[in-house]
DNA sequence: TTACTATGGATTTTT
DNA sequence: TCCATAGTAA
């Protein structure tokens, strides 16, 4: 086995090495935080620990896919070594045991659209109105508890006289009893009742305490206080936790992260040795730079400044524009220029705030033939047709699975409506059958006469397909549903642009079934529902296409880009109004770090784009540049120079460009929030030639203290007199 | 029961 | 603007 530290740097090396006790690597981004994480593991292996007793938890399929490719091609035991994300490393451990706490190992995962359905019909039957109490509210509500740890009889309890907590505590409690009927658990189950078997049962708790010998976790910052509960009582007995991630890059706060855990990490876990891993290798200093100013007005935080010896690079280029349209039409010409220089559609990636903004992007791209990719939106697995015949699939698996033979029951039509599926509802739970018993009994159902041969016919149509699923494969088993049950004819029969795409949706499912037959080990429907329940778009997405990709600054999280465009750069939309409106004043801070994450993706050359008007909810909005715009150095930014007039679409697209022009205000920058440096050399003196990136050469001609820092005025021969801070400009700013 | 029309609501989403 | 859903007519 080669050298495990050798080309790391010294901080990398400390967190190879370390392995014993608890470690809580801070990694900036674009660190090597994987190959520390990957060299770590072989480190272990090498020193004699078994690969079965190392566990290294993600939270995405990719990244976990990843790790365990770099772990394998390093060490020939890596593959016995534990890396799954949080969600599959407890599902494995619950169909073990989940017996304990009376569900069946058969249990199905219900995602957020499932949990929703069945919080609606909750909702309904206690009479409690939707208006008030939407869904999707109600569900949030119930994910924060769970997320807290806290239980339905822990939640009531803390609600007391609040009529809404007592509502919603009577749902949350009414749900666990409906999943549990389901034998369903859904995402924050899958974590929080492998924490509940834990803690009833010492004996299993034990066991994997005796396997999980060393623990590693991966973006820590993320973690819930659920997960930090599960990683507590797996590391408690033998500590050698190491805890990854960077607390700037936290920005799943709105969904239960709790950035305390990784703030509080030496607290939490005495004797903690933090190391920092600041060397980026990933972006050109500018571009380092202006992530460090940013997110430097961030309160909450471990002070950590990243370094780089990359070149210093390019400047930043703002660009403001007229409207959204020009905006895309400002980005696709920029795509078309660096192509036409040399470079590749996937050199690029276009980030926004929410999902909408892509819509205007895309139609650019269209008419610009710029091939691209969406990233998220509506996630495969997650389109009606997909959820439809997943839904069969988890019907034969599980039949106790209400949710999904109600999804399905009338899907494609079979003259089962509404009032019918209610009846049998009611049936159901008098007689405490199941739903799909309750179809086998259906002619003792009262008022339903007329109806009960359909559902007669329908549950035989199930038993038929349970029947075959003991011998067909998944491909063919999606086939024979689709055919039998008339949904394919019925597609077929609508003709519309729509339902061919539907069809097509389905077919790559079954071809999608068909590869994981032939690639996984276990390729039973359990295994192919497991799979299908717990991967994410993101997750298929990979680098070997030659195409512009377009996503959220969220879903961008540990993806890099040569040339990155932060489009709507807006107030209001980047930071949302609603952190703007929040009374939390972490909410803004939270909207920092997005942009923190979103700048440190760029590798080469960062776009801020903003416009002056742009299209919302069908009405016509304006909004200023974001605040984040104004703490970056202004001496960093490059005003947006007009387009090249030649061509005759592109001048009339950018006509009135120079009338917007936000940055020739001076008061556009304030640099009043960043916290004065500490110690400041100059490697020059009043006299000397400096050169500064953006203006030049030019003479020192005063310097002059200001707070910790120094104002450094430098007179060029262009540009005229410019005063620089000296700290901010370190790289900017240099003798000749 | 189904098929059409009105209405309202609209961040981010690793699993 | 665009979508899902609730309500109504046939």
């Amino acid at each position: 086995m080669a050298d495990l530290t050798a080309g790391l740097n010294p901080a990398q090396k400390k967190a190879v090495l370390k392995t014993e006790g608890p470690v809580l690597i801070l990694a900036g981004a674009g660190s090597g935080k994987t190959t520390v994480l990957t060299h770590r593991i072989a480190y272990l292996i090498e020193q004699g620990v078994k690969p079965y007793n190392i566990m290294a938890i993600t939270f995405t399929n990719k990244a976990a896919r990843e790790m365990k490719e770099r772990v394998e091609k390093i060490t020939p035991f890596g593959k016995d070594v534990w890396v799954s994300t949080f969600h599959s490393s407890c599902v494995r451990i619950l169909r073990r045991d989940i017996e304990r706490l009376g569900y069946t190992s058969q249990f199905t995962i219900y995602d957020s659209d499932d949990s929703e359905r069945l919080i609606k019909e909750i909702l309904k039957e206690l009479n409690i109105s939707d208006k008030d109490f939407s869904p999707k509210m109600v569900m949030g509500k119930i994910s924060e508890q769970k997320n807290e740890l806290i239980s339905a009889k822990a939640f009531l309890e803390t609600a007391e006289e609040d009529f809404r907590l007592k509502t919603i505590s009577k749902v949350y409690t009414e749900y666990q009893k409906r999943l549990k009927q389901n034998n369903a658990l859904d995402f924050d189950d899958l974590i929080f009742k492998t924490v509940q078997l834990f803690a009833q049962n010492p004996d299993i708790l034990d066991k994997y305490r005796e396997k999980f010998l060393y623990i590693m976790i991966d973006e820590y910052q993320d973690t819930n206080s659920c997960q930090y509960n599960l990683i507590r009582q797996l590391s408690s007995k033998y500590r050698n936790l190491c805890a990854v991630g960077d607390d700037d890059q936290s920005i799943y706060g709105w969904r239960g992260a709790n950035i305390r855990n990784i703030l509080d990490f030496e607290k939490d876990f005495k004797n903690a040795e933090v190391i920092k891993l600041e060397q980026n290798y990933r972006s050109t200093k500018v571009i380092l730079d202006a992530a460090n100013t940013v997110i430097k007005n961030n309160i909450s935080r471990k002070s950590k400044e990243l370094w780089t010896e990359n070149e210093t690079g390019g400047l930043i280029n703002a660009v403001g524009l007229e409207s959204d349209f020009e905006e895309a039409a400002f980005i696709a010409s920029e795509i078309e220029k660096g192509v036409k220089n040399g470079g590749e559609y996937k050199d690029f990636a276009i980030l926004y705030r929410n999902n909408a903004m892509s819509r205007v992007i895309e139609d650019r791209f269209v008419r610009s033939s710029i091939p691209y990719r969406l990233l998220g939106g509506v996630p495969f697995y997650g389109r009606k047709e997909i959820k439809d015949v997943m839904c069969y699939l988890k019907v034969l698996y599980n039949p106790s699975d209400d949710i999904a033979i109600k999804r399905i029951i009338n899907v494609p039509k079979r003259g089962i409506g509404t009032a019918t599926i209610e009846k049998v509802s009611i049936f159901a739970e008098d007689s405490g059958m199941s739903f799909f018993e309750a179809i086998l009994n259906a002619e003792d159902i009262p008022e339903i006469k007329s109806r009960s041969k359909k559902l007669k016919d329908f549950a035989g149509v199930i038993s038929n397909f349970r029947e075959a699923s003991e011998e067909l494969k998944i491909s063919e088993l999606i086939e024979k549903i689709i055919s039998e049950t008339g949904y394919r004819d019925e597609l077929e029969s609508e003709n519309t642009a729509e339902a061919l795409n539907r069809i097509d949706n389905i077919n790559e499912l079954i071809s999608k079934a068909f590869e994981f037959e032939n690639t996984s080990e276990r390729a039973d429907l359990s295994a192919f529902l497991e799979e299908v329940a717990l991967v994410a778009d993101i997750d298929s997405y990979s680098e070997d296409d030659d195409t512009v990709v377009l996503m959220t600054l969220h879903s961008s999280k540990g993806l890099e880009f040569p040339n990155v465009f932060i489009a709507g750069f807006e107030e209001g939309i980047f930071p949302s109004y609603r952190s703007i409106l929040s009374d939390n004043p972490n909410a803004v801070e939270e909207e920092r770090r997005l942009c923190y994450v979103g700048i440190t993706r760029a590798k080469k050359q960062l776009y801020f784009t903003y416009a002056r008007s742009r299209m919302q909810h069908g009405q016509t909005i304006s909004n200023a540049p974001s605040r984040f715009l104004k703490e970056v150095p202004m001496d960093f930014i490059e005003k947006h120079k007009a387009p090249d007039s030649k061509n005759e679409e592109k001048q009339a697209t950018f006509r009135n460009k120079a009338s917007y022009n936000p940055m020739g205000n001076k008061e556009y920058f304030t640099y009043g929030k960043i916290p004065a440096p500490k110690n400041v050399t100059l490697d020059f003196k009043e006299g000397d030639k400096v050169r500064q990136i953006k203006y030049g050469v030019g003479v020192v001609k005063n310097i002059a203290p200001a707070g910790a820092d120094f104002e450094v005025t430098v007179e060029f021969p262009e540009a005229g007199t410019k005063k620089f801070m000296a700290m901010l400009s370190k790289n900017t700013l240099k003798k000749v």
